[in-house]
DNA sequence: AACCACTACAACCGCAGATCT
DNA sequence: GAGATCTGCGGTTGTAGTGGT
């Protein structure tokens, strides 16, 4: 074949680049005679200059027949953003479900998509697309590459491997449809700092719990007959049960522009900071642990945490008394400093849980059972702040030393229970916004990553498995707890026995039992 | 007209699983 | 069974086009 030199490399090399109309015309002719595969043998019997990888590509995205040009219709965006929110990022699988799309051009019109909409402060999905872990832990890990990679562990599902293993693993945290349990949870401790939450607690103890949810996009609570926002946007299910219905918990998703949500009358403050991988919006927090501790009334501008937020939300406003708030500094920060330890990639090895490791080198799971038991009863009770009875705290953190064995790590007990609880309380708002000046901020990590490091026995963080169960009951009875612990109008707690045999109580929330302890009122404004 | 920011798209790269030798 | 090769996938980068200043 006559071929014109525009289609070779220089001096042998194969050749890199756009590919040229000529090129495109030797591929098509090639595979037409010689059919699909065996790409490397392309350049040999071709003549093309274009490694096997090339042409496959080159093949696949712009000269097989059939394909699709110009822009997504709408409803082929539809079924793309349906589709993210069911897989995440698995674009090929995303089009094998849309004839004639390629991957490479989902994948792109879903990058640039979700950069418009961060900028624009939408969220990612619209309100009436639940979205699943799978596809917002997408989101969350996108910069992980930075040598912070969460800890590995084996996959439990063939599906999960390779490059799910992120997804999979926020799954545990967050409730995606690939995580059969939403309270089997990953080690808050191996996340990095993505997201800071605080609210205030009843007893003036706040808790928050890291919320790898979307980048600037805040929850704000349902309206609920406590009071609360004027939000009316779809609930959002963050959880989703091993028979893949999903347990909605009903946050809500401020999109508007602006809005400020007074809460006068339980509503307790959150603050959530995203960060981490969240370009443009990083926030280049000291240090890259999940959670901060932060007593109330101490948000201490701190030049070396300063917060980096979009648009409006700037770190440098000031709130009504002036004061800046570019940054949040802790006096608990000692009590993170494990959790960073155990994010960052530092003397301790590429995997953080080298830390966790070694200070549990000595140990053994079920050593010291009733003492770790019962600070992990102690810590549930704080965290939820006596939102749920002594009885039912003793039941979730289970008394089943064997289990507790199995499971390895009973932290992962308290983590999940302190994850729902938190989620279920949290009402995210940009920390730019809180207006009030004294708005106390407490966040959980330092007592449970203060209590991973110096009490619990267990494993290696990675070495967490992909479900654990819980260590007194079962998902269903944590669920039905769950629901329990949610009814609107309980007049007292019952024990968990009285409960179980009452049949269970219908609920309309987590977030309504929430509403039963009093808290002072609070504006949040939602500067978007 | 020049510059800049941004978007959309094409292509490359690294990795991992599958298959072949 | 082990190594080599192929293939596919997802992340990232490069670039052309466009619109605003």
């Amino acid at each position: 074949m006559d071929l014109p030199q525009e289609i070779f490399a220089d001096a042998g090399n194969l050749k890199k680049g756009p590919w040229t109309s000529t090129e495109d015309a030797i591929l098509v002719s090639y595979v037409n005679k010689h059919g699909e595969g065996n790409w490397n043998s392309v350049q040999k019997h071709s003549g093309l200059y274009r490694c096997g990888k090339s042409c496959r590509l080159r093949w696949a995205n712009h000269l097989r027949p059939n394909l699709k040009k110009g822009a997504f219709t709408p409803d082929e965006e539809r079924t793309i953003v349906e589709l993210h929110s069911k897989l995440g990022n698995k674009w090929a699988r995303m089009a094998a479900q849309l004839p004639g799309r390629t991957d490479n051009e989902i994948k792109n019109y879903w990058n640039t998509r979700i950069k418009r909409r961060m900028r624009a402060g939408l969220p990612v999905y619209p309100m009436d697309i639940p979205k699943s872990a799978a596809s917002l832990s997408q989101f969350y890990f996108k910069q992980e590459d930075d040598g912070r990679k969460m800890g590995t562990r084996a996959d439990s599902e063939s599906e999960f491997a390779s490059s799910d293993r992120q997804s999979h693993q926020l799954s545990s945290l967050h409730g995606g449809h690939q995580a059969r349990s939403f309270y089997s949870i990953m080690s808050i401790t191996d996340l990095p700092l993505t997201s800071v939450v605080a609210n205030q607690g009843s007893a003036g103890v706040g808790k928050g719990i890291v919320n790898p949810s979307l980048p600037h996009i805040k929850r704000v609570q349902h309206s609920s007959p406590y009071g609360g926002t004027d939000g009316s946007h779809g609930s959002v299910s963050f959880s989703q049960l091993s028979d893949g219905s999903s347990k909605t918990f009903q946050p809500e998703l401020c999109t508007e522009a602006s809005r400020t949500c007074t809460h006068n009358s339980t509503r307790r403050p959150m603050m959530s900071v995203f960060a981490d991988g969240l370009d443009p919006y990083t926030v280049p927090y000291d240090g890259t642990c999940g959670l901060i501790s932060m007593p109330f009334g101490s948000f201490t501008p701190n030049a070396s945490s300063k917060l980096e937020l979009p648009l409006s939300q700037s770190a440098e406003s000031a709130d009504s008394a002036g004061t800046p708030r570019s940054a949040i500094t802790s006096p608990l920060m000692s009590l993170s400093r494990s959790s960073q330890l155990l994010s960052e990639d530092d003397s301790f090895g590429s995997n953080a849980s080298d830390f966790l490791d070694a200070l549990m080198k000595e140990a053994h799971p079920t050593e010291g059972f009733d003492q770790v038991r019962t600070d992990l009863i102690d810590q549930l009770l704080a965290l939820t702040a006596g939102n749920i009875s002594p009885d039912v705290a003793a039941l979730l953190v289970g008394t089943d030393k064997t289990r507790w064995a199995e499971n390895m790590n009973p932290m992962a007990t308290i983590e999940a229970h302190a994850s729902v609880y938190g989620e279920g309380m949290s009402q995210n708002c940009c920390p730019g916004s809180l207006k009030e000046p004294g708005t106390q901020c407490h966040l959980l990590s330092g007592e449970v990553l203060s209590l991973s490091a110096s009490q619990v026995a267990g494993p290696r963080v990675e070495d967490i498995p992909a479900e654990i169960p819980l260590g007194g009951c079962t998902d269903e009875d944590f669920l039905t707890l769950l629901d329990f612990a949610s009814a609107d109008a309980v007049p007292e707690w019952y024990t968990p026995a009285e409960y179980f045999s009452a049949g269970g109580i219908p609920c309309s929330s987590l977030v309504d039992v929430i509403d039963n302890v009093p808290s002072p009122e609070v504006a949040v404004d939602l500067d978007y």
